[in-house]
DNA sequence: CATGAATGAGAATTCATTCAT
DNA sequence: CATGAATGAATTCTCATTCAT
């Protein structure tokens, strides 16, 4: 902690260390719904998992709701912010697809709480969050099938392909494969699997035709 | 209704009632707890569901969490055993994976509740049910496993094909586009739908190969 | 307790032990509001001072304010309907006046925890209860007025007296007397004191024109 | 402002910013208190209404219960030292009376939230201020008291007026009166109304003997 | 079988107060 | 003087479970 202060108290950074506790209750609020769920999670937990007064996250966010909001925002927000990157750095759709697959499965793997959490929130109704939820998933989705739609118009895929239904497709695939890879302890390398994601889908896009 | 008990409850009938009355619980707990998720979802909420008194469940069930793990015990059971007789009843591996497939996605979509509850508990840890979620999850996992290798073994499928992957990928992939398109009250028909997800595997694995 | 539930018993009195119960916990909760104030009284205090658990308390009660509602309500509806049988039994307004300060004053005499906590939320803004304690209020004030009006058109009260205005002040005069009186562990009887006050208002009302 | 007070710092002006501090804080303290209670006013909610910080508050101020005993013991203490002052001025009794009741009434429309927090803390027991609470009180009451004595004296009231009696009603009667008054957003006038209080305690006391 | 009142442990949230800067 | 992050004890409210009837 001593380090990170210095290093971040020196330009004026007022506010720094607010941003700084924010941050660590977050992470630890992460681990602890992914763990457990989110009604599952106690805020006592996550308190506790950062080393904090419980007082200290209500001073922080204002309520428990709030946080996970907060960590479903961020985490796909960023998710969203590398998609666009990668669709304007690749040169063609199927490689943009190709690296949305590979940013979202290591994610998962670097975060599989987020992935969790993520993955058992997207069908849940009636939260507080349901609605930034609905939009971040919405982008996501868009991103992909805009890549999808390109990947079409340059001829690249089948032209039959749905690209509503196979965004979705691509999204709970990954999701799926990476949470099971990564709780098999199994000798499955992350390269080794991804390598099978991409596989798996360029056949299913390009098919039969050639 | 009292007509038929009296005719019948002399008998082995004796526990009719009961086991209706078990199944009505079980019924509103699956809607309630695919809701809110089991952590969510209250004893009070089920038993008002379900129209019955709070005692009558204690009654039939130890507790909440025995009603959790029988519904998703007797889903996956039913769905395993469906695919069992599907394996049997087909002519080769393809034909069944596509009517397991079916199978599956018809079931979420008829009843959404125990999609959401079956993939919200997917990935919990520490649950009671854990053990026998993680059993049921491999058996039906196997299921998919064999008609895979099975397709291969007829040469119907590209031989790179990594069976372990794509049986996880299958589950994932059906049940995040099912859940996805019974929410969107959109004008896909489940038919259209489960097209979709018939062709994408199909070209997925019969690939560019022929 | 054996005796009440044995009294009440008999009769098909089911859902006689819940209306016990309700009614043991609204007078442990007058009690402490009305000793603590309302946002000073704590829940536990209440269930404490009623003998039963805190859960108790929320099966009956949505919450604390819901309570204090009640009490409100309670309190202030029998004290109308009194009023109502009074004014109707009168046979002039000044009489009707007499027998609803006297009424009003033996009733804070002989619960001055209600009273309190009356006087102590009359011009309290933004509580759930706000709204039915104006309707109360109102309806309290608007019996005082008509027997004020009733006795101006009896000419028994002199013309320029404004029925409005000394509705109110009769109301906080009784409540503020009576509440000091009882403090002062005085040696001012009750009956002493509730003369006073008809006195002082028989004067103001009839005054000098005789 | 600034050259004001590098001017004046040198002296006993050294608690002038200090000084304004405090009031700031104080007249902030009323307004909140005023509306929520004691206990439902948060000391966040006082320095936000002031405009300074949380840290602040506490170095003017030992505790939130200090700032409230100060609020009470300052506005009672003026009240008390002008009715000191009218008591001097006034030529009779019934004169002196008049002053201070107009004195009370216009006090308390011109600041609403003193007058709620005075009244809901008058019959509260068990807070740290209650003892200087009841000093100010009687204090107050001696002073209305002692022109009662006095008008008696001079032969301008019944002599069957109970001074003590009458000293806690008029408190009451002003209080009350003037608080509704003031939230009827009615056409009312703080004239009219004064008016009314006085010809009622007139009438009241004079009576019928003339 | 069936009811619903009752319990108590635990969870979320609030808030006066302290303290390093 | 001034700030606002941090604390922890107290408080409201929830909920699985039990039990008398």
């Amino acid at each position: 902690m001593g380090r990170v202060r210095e290093a971040v108290s020196r330009q004026g950074e007022k506010g720094g260390k607010a941003r700084a506790t924010r941050a660590l209750l977050l992470d630890a609020a992460v681990k602890v719904i992914g763990r457990k769920g989110y009604t599952g999670a106690t805020v006592d937990e996550i308190v506790e998992e950062a080393g904090v007064s419980k007082g200290l996250a209500y001073y922080h966010f204002k309520s428990k709701a709030e946080m996970a909001e907060s960590i479903l925002d961020t985490g796909m927000g960023e998710l969203a912010d590398e998609f666009v990157e990668i669709a304007a750095c690749a040169d063609s759709g199927p490689s943009a697809l190709v690296g949305m697959i590979e940013r979202f499965a290591v994610k998962i793997f670097e975060n599989k709480e987020f992935g969790r959490f993520f993955v058992s929130e997207l069908w849940r109704e009636g939260r507080v969050w349901s609605g930034s939820m609905r939009e971040n998933e919405e982008r996501l989705l868009g991103l992909i099938r805009d890549q999808l739609a390109r990947a079409k118009a340059e001829g690249l895929i089948r032209p039959e392909i749905d690209v509503d239904f196979e965004a979705v497709a691509l999204v709970g695939m990954v999701l799926t494969t990476s949470l099971y890879y990564i709780d098999e302890k199994a000798a499955v390398s992350k390269e080794a699997f991804i390598e099978n994601i991409i596989d798996f889908v360029r056949h299913a896009n390009v098919g039969t035709e050639q």
